[in-house]
DNA sequence: CTAGGTGCAAAAGGTTTGCGGTTAA
DNA sequence: TTAACCGCAAACCTTTTGCACCTAG
């Protein structure tokens, strides 16, 4: 049982939830490669360790990890939620070219939008800024063919 | 037909699409109640005045008022596309008490995005605000039953 | 006349659910 | 010990597709 673990196990507890090695295995995965995978994806690489888990328990998994504070939903494009273990305040940045996700730093939230001029009576709990473009690598590649 | 229907053709035409009664249903639908409906909605509101319209054409429909420049897709949490006839720089604002989907005015796009340090190499196309919470009357209503 | 659009039914994703068996605390 | 959790398969919901028929230009 790594720092991390403990960690992780205190996350868990705090909202109620059990320790699985299924929950510690699924984090891990996210932890591994921080592309923002979708349930599928990760389901994949989660068998390469765990052979036996199933994608019901990866979702369930999911949802958990969500509801414990240690992983974020990302709604990009509808066609699957994507999943991202960097709870800082963040924004993301989906790349039109190669379909790769990226963070992008945030300045601290203080319960008003940047560049928004809220009218009086909205509770705001929550803001989300997705933008699509081209990444750098997929920008560069595109002057370079024109 | 209508002053909204020379332009509403003239939108259309120049994408290269034709015009089409159910399109024009369809769009009619979505100006009659700006409350961001799905797709399943749009449906069954258009069935009142036009029957035997079937889901599928819904779906093309709307699928080409977005290509046209017509209309706009809102995609707020994954479970269903939201359809928006507002084509004004805006962000929206979702209600988690009641579900209801606000436009929130920005203002005009200069490429930059308020409030995040971008870095070097990024190309911007398009950028999402969507902000959650409770909307003015749900607020309220919490606010009296604390 | 004919390319493009419609309606229907069936299929295709992504996600959830019900249930019998398993396990963390 | 037992409530919570897992694995499986089937269901569900939204969206897409294939195809015969129809219609705007």
């Amino acid at each position: 049982m790594s720092l991390m673990d403990i960690k992780f196990n205190e996350r868990l507890a705090a909202r109620g939830f059990r320790f699985t090695s299924q929950r510690e295995h699924v984090y891990s995965v996210l932890l591994q490669e921080r592309d923002h995978p979708t349930a599928e994806q990760i389901f994949f690489r989660a068998k390469k360790g765990m052979p036996d888990i199933s994608m019901a328990t990866v979702y369930n998994c999911l949802d958990t990890l969500v509801k414990a504070g240690l992983v974020r939903e990302v709604n990009l494009d509808r066609v699957a939620m994507r999943y991202c273990p960097n709870m800082h305040e963040h924004c993301h940045f989906h790349c039109d070219e190669c379909g790769g996700v990226f963070d992008i730093g945030l300045p601290p939230n203080d319960g008003t939008v940047p560049g928004v001029e809220l009218p009086k009576g909205y509770r705001v709990s929550r803001v989300e800024v997705s933008i699509r473009g081209a990444c750098p690598k997929c920008a560069k590649r595109q002057r370079r063919q024109q």
